[in-house]
DNA sequence: GAGTGGTCTAGACCACATA
DNA sequence: ATGTGGTCTAGACCACTCC
């Protein structure tokens, strides 16, 4: 029991023991360093972590208990497009279908904290894996992060963006919906067929970057380890 | 400048400033201990962060750079259906609709690393919010973690689970699919609707536990910030 | 071999929540 | 007022990896 991954470990094997139960409070990190015969760092450090994970609650003056209604926190890697592709050891395709400055629905306005009426660039582009159509992007991009336009039908917006406005934050949504007849025709789908949406906004320190819908083709997953 | 989260933000400023650009290394934690007057613990505590987050690099020896191909990390909470209904302000319910042991299906025998032939538990449940029905779930269960069997009537799987076997290991999968003319009359939905489509497979220390479909009606959004 | 991050220590003080 | 976790320090040694 010497370092802190070591001290992780021993307290989930005593939490899936059951020798500490959801609820209860486990010793404190002085007793379990006495115990152990490592500094209070070092439990602490392993103590953090596992809080983090959600699967201990720290409170001051309380002390660390088991969580009782624990939140799964699952961690997805959102890679660009194109290493997503390439990563399945299939050839990446890409094709800009339109691109114009105009006014964005009122509900992009609103995502993006803009005023109505004003004008936003707007780009939507086709992906290919192994030359079938597998995502459409229907993307607004705020004009004042791009005060030289790339030409778009070379490098995708994502791409571009990620090289030359990134540590962005912002926020994503997932969610399924049924592909109306013109995504169906650019996806090579029956209408109707069932999409999965991913929805996300970007900002840069109070600025507002780009909104952005991908329609996934059916067979798209996104997966991730618990 | 004294604490970690200063110096995270600082170093979050400067990246952002584009004094240190994606691929270039920073000076070393020594170096920047020294810049600001704090110990090297605390600018690798800071350092250790945004490493975790994806936005630095770190290699012994080389140094520490700004990641060059940024992948975002998206954390997803992923809460007890009742409680993520409730969370929303809506009355939950719950029925269960079959309860029977049976041979499950090759997939999901595969899933668990179960060999075929075996026998699972399996239950069929349907959450409501508001008296709508929003949520079918489609459950295989190990009756080995099972000896006692609750009354599934009255408690959902999951939060029994939750509650009886808490801290599993597992994965997830999220895609979406059309639903079927039986989920669409259980659902209350027409033939076809794209339904949000989670699917778990869960451990317990090399134990498989359960294998979990939910196919959550239109309407349904996972969010979460980046 | 040498430079960098990874970790540990022993001690200290602080922040916070409860009593 | 007190007990708990949160953090910082100064120093040390180790692990990895490039040269």
């Amino acid at each position: 029991m010497t370092g802190w991954e070591e001290i992780r470990d021993e307290v989930l094997r005593r939490i899936r023991a059951r020798l500490w139960v959801p609820g209860a409070t486990i010793p404190t990190e002085e007793a379990l360093a006495q115990e152990w015969g490592v500094a209070r760092a070092t439990v602490n450090r392993a103590l953090r972590e596992l809080a983090g994970e959600g699967v201990l609650e720290r409170r001051r003056k309380v002390g660390t208990r088991v969580t009782l209604h624990p939140v799964r926190k699952a961690t997805l890697d959102i890679p660009v497009t194109r290493r997503e592709i390439e990563a399945r050891g299939q050839r990446y395709g890409y094709r800009l279908l339109a691109q114009a400055e105009a006014e964005p629905p009122p509900a992009v306005a609103l995502r993006l904290g803009l005023p109505p009426g004003g004008r936003l660039l707007r780009l939507e582009c086709l992906h290919f894996a192994d030359g079938r159509p597998v995502l459409l992007e229907d993307r607004w991009l705020n004009p004042e992060v791009v005060p030289v336009l790339p030409d778009f039908h070379r490098i995708s917006a994502n791409e571009w963006l990620v090289a030359h406005v990134p540590w962005t934050t912002g926020d994503i949504a997932f969610s399924a919906a049924n592909a109306t007849a013109a995504e169906a025709r650019l996806l090579d789908l029956a209408e109707g067929a069932a999409l999965f949406i991913v929805e996300r906004t970007t900002w840069e320190s109070d600025c507002p970057v780009t909104w952005v819908r991908l329609a996934h083709a059916p067979g798209y997953r996104m997966h991730t380890l618990l």
